[in-house]
DNA sequence: GTAGGGTTAG
């Protein structure tokens, strides 16, 4: 039975489950008066879709940047010069700066040291505005308990309500900027209690320090007491910190916009941090488009741009995959006397290296250097970083070795990016030197390194070593967050057990840990994969096995139950790993129903597919041993977005004419992504194509793959190059290639002297040494008697002279065999893409 | 009260 269509029928088009969405640019929404000058409202706004459009990346506070120094606002250095009195710009005295430079070279543990420091200072120490100073710069040096016994020093020794509200203000911002709502919330309600806490600047602090720490619902609960029981107005400040929370804490772009609106009601007028704050919503959710017009709406309203408002807008347009537009900008703002500075540049090269362009990321860090743009901690973390992913190891080495004597230390971010390298090229000893290393050196893992590193050695199959690492993890006692599970379901997905993966990710769920997108795509794209291995009920016949098993039931009686299930899952994977299955159907069909109440629990939590849940969901199709089991995921396929569906399914059943072109606009969309995640696109329809038999279908896919330049440089007359390729891709394309090549023979050309089809033997595999594509190439070949042979020294390659190839295309039963056929073709007039399909095609 | 880096799916 076929169910109802949904109204909406395009890719950009509103999902079914989604509700619709109010306004989403802040710009013109009250009154019309401001906008004289705002350019013409685009009445169809990108929707929040979940496609093509919606945000790759899942994190919200992605990046919590405590512990920074904040700009200086005085000019000039600090050094106390002996006579000067006052400071002017900085309205503190130099005694002020000697007493700070005694407090940091006192020892932390030093009871009551910092305390009589300070007496001793007392008397030459002027006011509240010295212990403010003080104060604020042991924030900056991050400084936590020094900088709360000052406040305690201070606050003690001043009489009057205003200036220990000031000191109060000044520590509750300070903590914020440590990452310590908690105890900023405490120094806020002593404050309160003991009657000089009730500031519009002590809650606007306490707003921005929720907002600092991802926390937007407190933030927002903070500003909403304030403006309710205690009857305070808040001002342009506490409306940026409050927004600024909003986006940081990642509860959207929209209500971002209410608090504007709010603040617009109210008459405060925004300025340009209000401005940067909310082009800062749009680059976490990746609405670089929006970003774009609320750059445009500063322009219209004469408010300034600064070098926040373009980094932001970088950031925003990286984030939206869009780096070529993000050189314009920078070109734009240089014309404008807003100078790049590291920020700008570290933004941009982050945005080339997430787009997989990291040589031109490698070659802006040079032109960076020629502008004499000292590098910083993050920029040469970023440096590391893309040497690591590139696998160069020795370059990466040496940036580390170039950031230590410019005197920046290594810091677990540069560890975990040199970990993740190393990961990916299966360096396991690098791996485990590094983390000893980084242990003597005492930094300390974080949750990163450790989701890193299970994942590392999950997908290496180190399932002891990953195990291990759990457990340091657990007894570090951090919480796992949805990476953390989600690497550990890849894992388990990786090695067959799909219904273990269900399990683990509803103990997640009860975790209270949501999971995401990524989660689910993991399991979707490994239904059907577990026919390779089988569960085995009984360890007891491995005597490694029993062991671990031995140490999980310890493990049960001390430690929670969430780490137990976690262990339990992995123990069993310790034992069996790798052993072979007998009952592929029965379990397939198992699966399906797991898959489906995934299905199903995504629509509930509101969970947006993106590009890869549909390229997950052609591949679960393509490992369907019916048509039937594909026909319902297509349909589920169909319940998330109609373009897509109508595409695979009218190729599927052989309406090429007239879904061609609705393929079109949806190759259009795909093109927006970056050339991973298009090509992976591309090889999963055409996999399920193939699959089902739709040959000829899949071949029109790929040559408007390869028309599109979605996997580089595919062939040429003497090359055919498929390492990019998923199988069905491949075929298709071995067979194109070989038409192509036989019209240049009867055209009269001679062919090259050597033939080669190169199919990788496995590199580019998730699974390293994989090689399914050599196989199912080596077979194809053979198939169709086609005179190519494995190369001598070269696995991944196929060679043929090129005389032997003219000889045997110019058989008379070659062209027969190289021309492909659907199993499928339909009367385009009769096609009814809306018709269930399994009522076209019985089984 | 505002900007950039490290982890999960293909």
């Amino acid at each position: 039975m076929a169910s109802p269509t949904p109204p909406h029928c395009s890719i950009a088009s509103t999902k079914p489950y989604q509700p619709p969405q109010p306004q989403r640019v802040p710009v013109n929404s009250s009154s019309s008066s401001s906008s004289r000058n705002a350019p013409p409202r685009n009445p169809s706004l990108p929707s929040l879709g979940p496609d093509f459009r919606g945000k790759r990346s899942t994190r919200f506070v992605s990046k919590m940047h405590f512990n920074r120094p904040r700009p200086a606002v005085h000019g000039g250095g600090g050094g106390g010069g002996a006579s000067a009195g006052f400071n002017r710009a900085a309205r503190h005295t130099s005694a002020a700066e000697e007493a700070l430079q005694h407090v940091i070279r006192g020892r932390d543990d030093d009871e009551g040291g910092l305390e009589r420091l300070l007496s001793g200072f007392e008397r030459r120490l002027s006011g509240s505005e010295d212990y403010l100073f003080i104060l604020r710069e042991l924030g900056n040096r991050g400084e936590l308990s020094k900088a709360l016994r000052c406040f305690e020093f201070a606050v003690r020794r001043e009489r009057g309500v205003t200036e220990k509200g000031k000191l109060a203000s000044a520590a509750i911002s300070v903590l914020g900027r440590l990452g310590r709502a908690d105890l900023a919330r405490r120094v806020f309600e002593a404050a309160r209690t003991h009657g000089y806490g009730n500031t519009v600047y002590a809650f606007s602090a306490l707003i921005s320090a929720y907002g600092r720490s991802g926390m937007s619902e407190e933030a927002i609960a903070v500003f909403e007491e304030m403006k309710g029981a205690a009857r305070l107005r808040p001002n342009l400040v506490t409306y940026n910190a409050v927004i600024d929370a909003c986006g940081k804490g990642g509860v959207g772009f929209d209500r971002a916009v209410e608090m504007f609106e709010e603040m617009t009601r109210d008459g405060v007028r925004p300025d340009r941090i209000t401005f940067n704050s909310l082009l800062a919503v749009c680059s976490r959710e990746g609405f670089w488009e929006d970003a774009r017009r609320m750059f445009d709406e500063m322009v219209s309203r004469g408010i300034d741009r600064d070098i926040f408002t373009y980094n932001t807008l970088l950031d925003a347009v990286c984030k939206g995959g869009q780096v070529d537009l993000a050189l314009e900008v920078m070109s734009e703002m240089s014309e404008r006397n807003v100078w790049p500075n590291v920020v700008t540049y570290s933004t941009v090269i982050d945005g080339y290296a997430k787009a997989g362009r990291l040589e031109e990321a490698l070659s802006l860090f040079n032109e960076m250097k020629q502008l004499g743009i000292r590098l910083d901690r993050v920029s040469y973390n970023t440096l590391i970083s893309i040497y690591s992913r590139l696998g160069r190891f020795e370059e990466a080495l040496g940036v580390v070795s170039e950031m230590e004597g410019s005197g920046i230390k290594k810091d677990i971010v540069t560890y975990n990016a040199l970990l993740g390298g190393y990961g990916k090229q299966g360096r396991y000893d690098a791996i485990k030197y590094l983390f000893e290393d980084l242990k003597a050196e005492s930094i300390t893992p974080n949750l990163l390194t450790y989701s890193t590193l299970i994942d590392v050695y999950a997908k290496g199959g180190l399932y002891k070593e990953a195990m291990d690492i759990f457990k340091e993890f657990k007894e570090a006692g951090l919480k796992a967050d949805v990476v953390l599970y989600s690497a550990l379901i890849d894992a388990l997905c990786k090695n067959g057990l799909v219904e273990s993966a269900v399990a683990l990710l509803d103990e997640m769920t009860r975790e209270g840990i949501q999971p995401n997108v990524v989660t689910y795509n993991t399991i979707i794209d490994a239904f059907g994969k577990s026919a390779t291995f089988q569960f085995q009920t009984d360890g007891s016949n491995v005597a490694d096995g029993s062991r671990v098993i031995d140490e999980v039931d310890k493990e049960e009686v001390r430690d929670k139950e969430e780490t137990n299930q976690v262990m339990k899952i992995f123990g069993r994977l310790v034992i069996e790993k790798g052993q072979p299955s007998v009952e592929d159907v029965k379990r397939q069909s198992q699966e399906l129903l797991s898959i489906l109440g995934l299905f199903h629990k995504m629509h509930e939590l509101e969970i947006k597919p993106n590009v890869v849940t549909f390229s997950a969901i052609l591949n679960a199709c393509s490992r369907c041993n019916s048509f039937e089991d594909a026909s319902t995921l297509l349909e589920e396929l169909r319940l998330f977005d109609n373009q897509v569906y109508g595409v695979a399914h009218g190729l599927l059943m052989g309406s090429r004419e007239k879904t061609w072109v609705q393929a079109q606009a949806l190759f259009d969309e795909v093109k927006r992504m970056d050339s991973a995640t298009a090509s992976a696109f591309y090889n999963a329809l055409t996999d399920m194509l193939w699959h089902f038999g739709q040959r000829r279908g899949a071949q029109q896919v790929v040559l408007e793959g390869k028309r599109r330049q979605v996997w580089e440089n595919v062939w040429c007359d003497s090359c055919l190059d498929l390492h990019l390729m998923s199988s069905g891709a491949a075929q298709a394309m071995v067979h194109a290639w070989l038409l192509e090549i036989r019209s240049i023979i009867f055209e009269g050309h001679e062919l090259p002297k050597l033939m080669s089809i190169l199919t990788g033997w496995g590199k580019h595999s998730k699974v390293a040494g994989d090689s399914t594509l050599r196989r199912s190439i080596a077979a194809l070949l053979e198939g169709m008697g086609a005179p190519f042979h494995v190369a001598k020294f070269n696995l991944g390659r196929f060679v043929s002279p090129g005389s032997v190839v003219t000889a045997w295309l110019r058989g008379s039963g070659t062209l027969n065999v190289l021309i492909l056929r659907d199993d499928r073709t339909i009367s385009e007039r009769e096609f009814d893409p809306r018709q269930d399909m399994c009522a076209l095609f019985p089984s």
